[in-house]
DNA sequence: TATGAATGAGTCTTCATTCAT
DNA sequence: GATGAATGAAGACTCATTCAT
């Protein structure tokens, strides 16, 4: 149950909007300096609005952090489901979503980052709801893999670790970007860990399955 | 170049005896509550010395983190190459590396979550020293990989890659510990993900003996 | 060039009134106690305001000083050409000058001895400016005896030298004002001295002019 | 009276030996970089001892300053009769005095600042012995005035107005020195302003003692 | 609603002083 | 007597938060 953040303005739109502002510079400057090390002020100063203002809609800087991190995890719910919208095959549609995921992680380094480092920045309570945010994005590429299970193109795994190792391969990436950065692409780094990860888990079926999407998409 | 940090103190026993009596206490410090929200008082308090001694022996905050997360780095360094003297065979010894690694972190999660989380918050050329060490202990998992393709147990893949997994996975066990808590042990967890990893990485002989020392520990 | 100090606030009103208040009150703490002894908390507590609220104007303690430091010597350089408007005839002006400049120190003993104990404690970049001023302000009284040396009143005496005593003489009262304190008045103690230093300087004509104009204001 | 600072140490010439070697040090740290900005710990390095054996001879920092400075005002007691010892004639041995003064004041241009910089750093009943101890050297000075005044070679003038000008003309140097640097030697100093001084004081046969003492040193 | 000046609690850091060896 | 490591009180400075306009 996502606790209600304070604002000391009604009107909801406004709220939003001002809100949006905010986390959007906050997500800059944490992900890039680090909670602590970034001030309210310089938060104020990238959104375009007054210190005071923030305290308006915000009740102090952790709600900040919190409604941040929170805006982060929602990025990848919703990203995910669109980029399997339409698509044929349970493989197909995993290969889909992990290739989402990896794009979405990519395209928000910062916030990847910031979403690791400062996750013990807020209480406990508040964790707890931000991990349970992480277990619903990971249950979206869990279902994918009891599909696959479900339609014979994996082997009877451990849906959750195999979700699990994709999580990481794709954090990884933004964890240690700068080992690999000029060395691969995000494309070319998920599709090798894809490789070496659907090898033991691929039926008979699946690898034909797999053999014919790989050499169609090449 | 692991550049000195200052001390006011000549004599070095004393200097060794107090770092690792302050370094000790930020580990668990930084760890848990961060950098940034820990305070010097704290550490030195947890210590059981005066705030002006540590800075007898450091020169300021961020000394001690540097020294913190160069203290972790080199544990690393230092203890997996003792688990695998005097293990016969290069996959025998692949799989103690491994093990070691993953032992290691799993007893020191505080550090393993410090070094993820505080790297950014020393300077950069102080940055660059721990990255450097950090790849320093990669390469002793790296070695044995290289050693395991050579006597052709394992197919001639990427060993930065490979290394790189492994590397991931047992950082995620700390990273992502309350997610398995009660669930699985530090072993089964490496076991598993062993299994899944070298899958698709050994080769035929390589295969045979690896079902012999797994059977063999069992 | 007078190197801007950085104040938080951008209100140009605002920032001369706040300073305004901040320096008056380090003038009297730095001129009793010293700079050192001096915290910033006495500072903001006389000058009515919060610790906080003096960094909002200025970037350190140091900066106190150094705007403290200017502002006592743009007091004189000032106050002096103030006084000898409207004054008639050189030797008059010249007279004139001095007694302001003894006034003003005789008003400002704390800031006088201010500028002596503390001038060393700003860096060196800083005490070449203030050096500066002090320049401009003994060069108010110089052009005075330039002056009276062009219409023959004065020996052709080294300007900067006769400049220079009258300055240590002015000082002097700040300096060692206890030591005369009670026995001569200011106006007594520069009319003694100017007695002494003017008798070697004055021409037979400006002998007879000084007489003029000493007798006149008897 | 000059009070006693305590020492842990009884044997009276191992004090001396050591406080000298402590005074010695303080003087020109003191004087470099002025009191609080010195640290107790240089002035041991400085003097070649540890920070520890100074709190066996000196009760606090301040003992340090207030020794320090009677120290260099005793140097002045004691140098200026040595000056003049053996000189024939009033007026020769007041110019002697006045030369011996000032030389012994170029010579500890540090120690003079000083003086002048810190004495208020000291409590008020050591500051007034200090004042005490510079109004005996002024005796000095004074004492060679009157004995001009009663041998008819000056004025009768007030000879403490006289002293203090020399004095003031003395110190002027130390305080001011950078503005004189490199144009005027202590000599021509003292010269020029004796000159000037002198001019008002002498009577005729004064005026003749001198002239004939001055064109000897030529 | 929005502003940004003002506040003051809390942090890092220094350094005079002590004291066990 | 001498040492220098250890102490902790005190100061400069920062920054989240408030509040009058």
């Amino acid at each position: 149950m996502p606790e209600r953040i304070k604002s000391k303005v009604d009107d909801a739109v406004l709220v939003a909007r001002r809100r949006s502002q905010v986390i959007g510079a906050s997500i800059q400057l944490f992900g890039k300096r680090g909670y602590y090390a970034t001030t309210v002020r310089e938060i104020a100063e990238r959104a375009g609005v007054s210190t005071g203002l923030v305290y308006q809609y915000f009740g102090d800087k952790e709600d900040i952090l919190f409604l941040a991190l929170q805006t982060v995890l929602d990025a990848y719910k919703e990203r995910i489901p669109r980029a399997t919208e339409g698509i044929e095959g349970p493989l197909m549609r995993f290969r889909a979503a992990v290739h989402a995921y990896a794009r979405v992680i990519d395209a928000n380094i910062d916030a990847t980052v910031l979403a690791y480092r400062e996750t013990k920045s807020v209480g406990r309570a508040r964790r707890d709801i931000i991990k349970q945010k992480e277990s619903e994005t990971n249950a979206l590429i869990e279902a994918h893999v009891r599909d696959c299970i479900k339609a014979g193109l994996f082997e009877k795994v451990d849906p959750e670790l195999i979700t699990y190792q994709i999580v990481m391969i794709a954090h990884a990436w933004a964890l240690k970007a700068w080992h690999w950065a000029g060395r691969l692409t995000v494309e070319q780094y998920v599709d090798r860990n894809l490789a070496l990860l659907l090898h033991p888990l691929l039926t008979e079926r699946g690898r034909r399955e797999n053999l014919r999407l790989v050499s169609a998409s090449a």
